[in-house]
DNA sequence: AAGGGACAAAAACTCGTTTTTTTGTCCCTT
DNA sequence: AAGGGACAAAAAAACGAGTTTTTGTCCCTT
């Protein structure tokens, strides 16, 4: 038996999320059963609860759920036209900051600037501006003892 | 005619940094000069052009040089034997997290800590979490207004 | 030149306090 | 069941005062 929509508790239970969290979550808009019973009783897709599912780890990363409203925002945002996006974005989470990875890209789910360099092309930029051969050495040099002290 | 080594001037000039930052930075230990002349004056390596121009990109970014000297220190502490790391790293900067990406890897250049989920996953997830079939729909449904006011 | 010192402005951080958001629990209605 | 309401605890955010860090400018020494 196969079931295409669940009830909250079947989604509660599922995704490790409350009732509670179910209930404020779609009444603030967070995320909202796409579909729902004749008598207008809320049903979670397998969609909603992988967008659940989602939230839930965000949250547990330690990410608010006030920064995952603005994620989600964004993203539907910078993403508008995914149809089955699942396959290519990775979320990257670290600190309070989300990243979404699609394809080679990478940019901040809450403002959607991209900030990625490598550092190879640091070695470019100091080159064309000074034409100039390259030496070995290290990549950031020497006095730790005096990093600590200031850190 | 090439150089290997570089004047606190030249150094300023190449990297678009002030001289004062420069002695400041060599001072505080968060770039310091790996040459230096016979009189004992502070010559900039290539590689240390490198660095600054790091530094200077992170700084354009809006990370704090606290947050960057930190960074310094947990990625010589994350990549201590990395020889000519140049080519394989990538940073991405977004809010106030420096991200490093090694091989496929990314982890916090701050804390190390790794947080890469794709969202692929979590379909499998809660397909194991309950045996169902998949159907379409948007990854994030609806309800944009009530996000908005929420958020 | 490069380095150092001193002074001041700007930027960033720290640490409170206060406000807002989120969640849990209980009760009521359908 | 599911939804809603009310109340309170917990978590997160917002704000502000005070402190520290960073940078600029000017002057002096070598």
């Amino acid at each position: 038996m196969t079931q295409d929509t669940f009830s909250r508790q079947q989604a509660a239970t599922i995704t490790g999320l409350s009732t509670r969290q179910l209930g404020y979550w779609r009444k603030t808009g967070l995320v909202v059963p796409a579909a729902h019973t004749r008598g207008g009783h809320a049903r979670y897709t397998f969609t909603d609860l992988i967008a659940l599912r989602a939230a839930k780890r965000l949250l547990d990363a330690n990410i608010s759920l006030q920064r995952i409203r603005k994620c989600l925002q964004s993203l539907t945002h910078f993403l508008p036209t995914a149809d089955q996006p699942l396959v290519e974005l990775s979320l990257v989470v670290t600190g309070d900051v989300v990243l979404v990875f699609h394809g080679e890209r990478a940019f901040d789910a809450l403002t959607g600037q991209e900030w990625v360099f490598p550092i190879a092309e640091l070695a470019k930029e100091v080159e064309q501006l000074q034409r100039i051969q390259p030496q070995q050495g290290e990549l950031f040099p020497a006095a730790r003892e005096k990093l600590e002290e200031y850190a």
